[in-house]
DNA sequence: TTCGTCATGTAATGGGTTACATGATTAC
DNA sequence: GTAATCATGTAACCCATTACATGACGAA
């Protein structure tokens, strides 16, 4: 989750660690923002991975020692960029859960055509599923609800339902946008 | 988050942990489910904080040594109904992020009324502070957003638009019911 | 010169999950 | 008699947060 979210952002450019953290807040809409405390030892194994290269600040050459340690610029791999690019055409279970499609939709414009119809199609089908079981288990249990706990299960209801309608228009968008492509 | 939830449902009726768990499950929409790996050792702390009381199966009188250690049945102590109650009437900033107002609001019922009101007026202001947040970013960087990212970001900000609204309601209808309680 | 914010990091802790292990009971 | 599911539990691990510590740099 932080690794393909460095990675991608890494992607687009280098960067240092601070900056890298306010960009991961503002791209994933302040409902996650991570600590610089998982963050530097993120980048860290990132780094001993080979997948980011670290480029330290530039050491002053006479003996002043200034020691200014700051602005450890980090920039994507070869490798990296390979290795990125298999994280996100990975479609298995984790790609359709909440952080895991968040992370990978965060970064569809890096993601091939045909893998964002599959992990769009994945969460829509886990988010039908969970709108399902809402459904019935509303339906069984619904009368005996004290108001607030149905209001509750309503309220998520509506939500699951709202965000089947919305992949649906992606999905739909994006077979458009493939039948485009190939027609001509 | 797992102790309120587990109090709280102790406080309806005495349960086992395995009945306790699909109750878990239903009763906070499936989106959290807690395994046995939490919820045991749960059980082992809140009993020995004397919260609830653990009521082991029959041993059987004759030698028959029949160690059937099944269905331990835990019910709410005195001590722990009032612990739940406290719980309930907190109202720091942890009742009001995803998880632990979701947990309070399963527990409205046994909350009480002015509780309750600060409850869904501390998240109001939380999920309105984010929206706040969310509307700026979009409208500072939403031209420069590929598709895919501001889609994601758009339907997000729409989501807690509609929990606002959504908790307005529920605000209004605690402050409808409080008159009605006073008035006369 | 002091305050805010930029910038990097570590240690302790937390709250959970996964995988595993065991066995009783029920339904077929 | 055997499969499903009821029922309880442990150990290893994971991924993050909190709190702390340090210090440079720019603006008032």
């Amino acid at each position: 989750m932080l690794e393909i979210a460095v990675l991608g952002l890494l992607n687009e450019s280098p960067m240092h660690g601070y900056e890298l953290r306010k960009r991961l807040a503002s791209l994933l809409g302040a409902f996650r923002a991570f600590s610089y405390g998982s963050l530097y030892p993120t980048l860290r194994r990132l780094s001993e991975a080979g997948w980011i290269s670290e480029e330290a600040p530039i050491e002053a050459s006479a003996g002043v020692a200034p020691r200014a340690r700051r602005k450890r610029v980090y920039r994507l791999t070869a490798d990296g960029k390979e290795h990125l690019a298999e994280l996100l055409a990975e479609v298995g279970p984790d790609a359709f859960d909440n952080e895991g499609f968040g992370a990978r939709l965060a970064f569809f414009a890096q993601t091939r055509s045909d893998i964002r119809l599959q992990v769009l199609e994945g969460r829509r089908r886990r988010v039908e599923e969970q709108r399902d079981g809402m459904k019935s288990a509303l339906a069984r249990a619904g009368e005996r609800l004290d108001r607030y706990t149905r209001e509750l299960h309503e309220h998520g209801l509506e939500s699951v339902d709202r965000e089947v309608r919305w992949l649906t228009e992606l999905i739909e968008h994006e077979r458009s946008d493939a039948r485009r492509g190939t027609e001509k």
